[in-house]
DNA sequence: ATTAATATTGAAAATCATTATCAATAAGGA
DNA sequence: TCCTTATTGATAATGATTTTCAATATTAAT
């Protein structure tokens, strides 16, 4: 059972409840998959990973659960250009898992960064101000990603 | 015919032959309406502006078309989050064109902002430079997205 | 605890954007 | 103009994601 620190019941069950949702086994045991990996998963990864454990949790109930977190704001969906969506649990800038990504149009490799992040958070807070203003946006998230040839696909 | 500046012929036509690509009427065409539009163009959408003028074209032809200008750095693929893809002629840094996105997750909402692109260059240069030494990419390009609430949807 | 109301689930079928096939055609250099 | 080869378009295939709907599990109330 996935704890935030060890001393209480899982720290997102609240996060359902206080909006009318219900915390089931198949979401307790996808968010706890996406707790432990720091990889990019696809549905599909998930639907696999989860059902190791529980077999009888469907691919189905693996996309809709993914598209609810990702509306309650606790999974992040990602497009690296591979043709599927890739998800994993959000933090927010400050959180220690925030990083930005680094794809490889060559092969599709996906290099997770975290340098600069400070300076980005820092610009990015003021641009947020910014465009909150300027265009009445509630800001609720951005996306920053780098692409390039990655040291193997240049030398091809 | 598309021309840059009215002065000489469509100043993309090197780009073609130089790589062992032909410039062919259907191509022109699609770089045509895209140069001629300032919105975000599905596949299909292009398909449809091409078909008035040029009833021959293919669909199949305008996605492997959009696919190799993207290939080719002339245009942009982004992702909206509904489902397709959106094309636009892509301008460098400096150029007249170049914006961000900032999205509503409510309606789906796409506005461009021209904001604080200085600064944001700025910042996206030295993090280039920075990851490209570190990880042994050579960065093309960057993609920044902003997510949330328009005006509208924050109402209801 | 038991029940009632309703949110959630899973299997299968449906959707739909994008890709692969392949014979016919068109571009560009010789 | 001819030849080589890239390109095209109609059709079929692919494959990720959604929809459907009856069965089941969860929560709040009794």
């Amino acid at each position: 059972m996935p704890m935030r620190d060890g001393t209480g019941p899982p720290w997102w069950h609240g996060r359902f409840s206080g909006c009318g949702y219900r915390m089931t086994v198949p979401r307790q045991a996808i968010l706890d998959i996406l707790s432990k990996t720091s990889e990019h998963l696809s549905a599909e990864d998930v639907y696999r990973a989860v059902h190791k454990s529980y077999t009888n949790v469907g691919l189905t109930t693996v996309y809709r659960t993914l598209e609810l977190l990702v509306h309650m704001g606790l999974v992040f969906k990602f497009d690296f250009g591979d043709g599927r969506a890739r998800y994993e649990l959000s933090e927010g800038p400050k959180g220690a898992r925030h990083h930005h990504h680094l794809i490889c149009t060559g092969c599709g490799r996906v290099v997770d960064y975290t340098d600069f992040i400070d300076e980005e958070v820092e610009l990015l807070n003021q641009t947020e101000k910014g465009l909150s203003k300027k265009y009445n946006f509630k800001i609720t998230n951005h996306l920053i990603q780098f692409y390039g040839l990655c040291d193997g696909c240049t030398k091809k």
